[in-house]
DNA sequence: ATCAGAATAGGACATATGTCCTAGTACGCG
DNA sequence: CGCGTACTAGGACATATGTCCTATTCTGAT
C-alpha cells in the first residue's frame, strides 16, 4: 500500500497506523489551510474528522448576545469534529486556523464502515461522550456569558420540560449554573413576584413557561433545533 | 443464556442487547443505592461503568476555595464513569444518588477485553473525548468559580508551560476564560506591574512562573497530579 | 414529641466585572 | 506610502454578583 508522500510522513511521525487500519489510512486526505481560513463551520453537515498535523487552530461559537466563547485551541495531534461524529448531524462549533495549518481528513463514511457490530458498545459510548461534550459546552457558554436570570430560565426549560416542575434543590441548581445560593435566591424571588414560578415543598413549579422562554432570550428555541 | 431476573428486565426495557454482546450482558451486576449513597468517589480507581436504570443521581466536584460545581444530573439510561474509561486511572467526579437508585455495573475488564484491534480507532476517539470532557469540565469549573486573576494564571501555566510564552491574543484568551477584554486587560496590567508578565509584540512572556503558581491558588499543583 | 442539621430566605455591604467610550499602535493590502 | 482594520490600552460609570450574617422552616432520626 503506497500512501502519498506527504501523508505517509505524517502517518509515520504521529504513529497513526496504531489507530487506523489500512482502509482508513488509504482514505486519508491532506488538507492545507492559510491563517484565518475556516476549517469547519458550525452548522455544516458532519462529513469528516480531521487530525491536526501542522500549525494551530481554535474552535469557537458565537452567542445571541453577540459574545463569543472559545472552546479549544488545537495543535498536533488534536482531533477536530470527533464530538459530533456519532451524536449529531451538524458540527457544533466553527474551527479556524490561527496559523497556516495542515490536517489529515478522514471521511465519516470510512469511520462508520469500520464501526462493526463488535464495536457497538464503543460506538454508543462515543456517541454519549460526544453529546455530553457538546451539551456541556453549550451550558457552560451560557453560564459564563449570561446573567443568572437567563441561566435559571434555561435550566428550568431544559429540566422541567413538559412536566412543568423540577425537584432539584436550590443549592444544587446554584452549583450547576455556577452562581451563589444568594443570587439564585434573589432571582427565584423575582420570578415568584412575576408569577413565573412557585416553590412548593422543595419543588419548583413553572407557572408561565412562555415567560421563561422570553427570559431565555431565544437561546431555548435555538437549542431545540 | 440466562440473566438474573432483575437484570433481564432492565436489559429488555432499555434495549441493552443492542449495544452489549453476550459476554458483556453476562458480566452485568445489579447495584442498589439509597438516597445520599456515593455511587463513585472522585479519585478512586476506574474499575467499572454504570448504567442508571432507576432513580436519579448527581455528579459533582469540590474546589479548593470551598465551592462546589455540579457537573450533571443523571437519570435512566445515563452512563456513569465512561469519560474516564480510556483516559484516566481515576474517576474525576463523585456521583451521589439523589433518590433510591439502581444501576447495572459493567467492569472495565470486560469492556477492555471487548475492545479488539478492529476497534482501536473508536477506543482512541473515546479516550480523546473523555479527556476533552474532563479537561473542559475542570477549566469551566475554574472559570465559573474563581476570579479572572486566578483564571488567567491557570491559563498561562497550562499554555505557556515550559517554553514560558504564549501567542494567543488577549481577545481570544478573554473568550476562552469567559470574561470581558476590559477585565482581562486590567489583570494583565496588574501582572505587568508585579513583574509577573510582559507583553512583547502580541506575545505574553512569563517572567515569574512561581508567582503564577501562587496566584493559581494550588489549583495548578492539583491539576498536575 | 424533640432536637439537630439541612435547606430556604433575605439584609447589608463590598467588589469584581461588564459596557461604552476614546485613543494609540500594529499589520496587511493595494 | 497611505489607509483601513484589528488589536491593545485605559477612564468613567453602573450593576450583577458574592460574602457574611441572622432568622425561619423543613426533615429525619431518636
Amino acid at each position: 500500500m503506497a500512501l502519498k508522500e506527504g501523508i505517509a510522513q505524517y502517518v509515520r511521525r504521529f504513529g497513526l497506523a496504531d489507530m487506523l487500519d489500512e482502509t482508513a489510512l488509504a482514505a486519508l486526505r491532506l488538507m492545507r489551510y492559510g491563517k484565518g481560513d475556516l476549517i469547519i463551520r458550525s452548522g455544516d453537515d458532519v462529513d469528516a474528522v480531521l487530525f491536526v498535523v501542522e500549525g494551530e487552530a481554535k474552535a469557537y461559537n458565537s452567542l445571541d448576545n453577540g459574545q463569543r466563547v472559545l472552546a479549544a485551541f488545537y495543535q498536533p495531534l488534536d482531533i477536530i469534529g470527533e464530538a459530533e461524529l456519532f451524536s449529531s448531524q451538524r458540527y457544533a462549533l466553527s474551527v479556524e486556523a490561527m496559523t497556516s495549518a495542515v490536517c489529515l481528513r478522514l471521511g465519516v463514511d470510512t469511520i462508520l464502515a469500520g464501526a462493526k457490530p463488535d464495536c457497538r458498545l464503543l460506538s454508543y459510548i462515543c456517541g454519549r461522550l460526544g453529546s455530553k461534550l457538546t451539551d456541556r459546552f453549550k451550558a457552560d457558554s451560557i453560564n459564563l456569558r449570561y446573567t443568572v436570570e437567563t441561566r435559571l430560565a434555561m435550566y428550568l426549560l431544559a429540566s422541567a420540560g413538559d412536566k412543568g416542575f423540577c425537584h432539584a434543590g436550590l443549592g444544587d441548581i446554584a452549583d450547576f449554573i455556577g452562581c451563589s445560593y444568594r443570587q439564585l435566591s434573589r432571582v427565584v424571588r423575582a420570578f415568584r413576584g412575576k408569577g413565573i414560578l412557585d416553590n412548593i415543598r422543595g419543588t419548583l413549579v413553572v407557572r408561565d413557561g412562555g415567560a421563561l422562554e422570553l427570559l431565555a432570550d431565544d437561546l431555548y428555541t435555538h437549542t431545540k433545533q
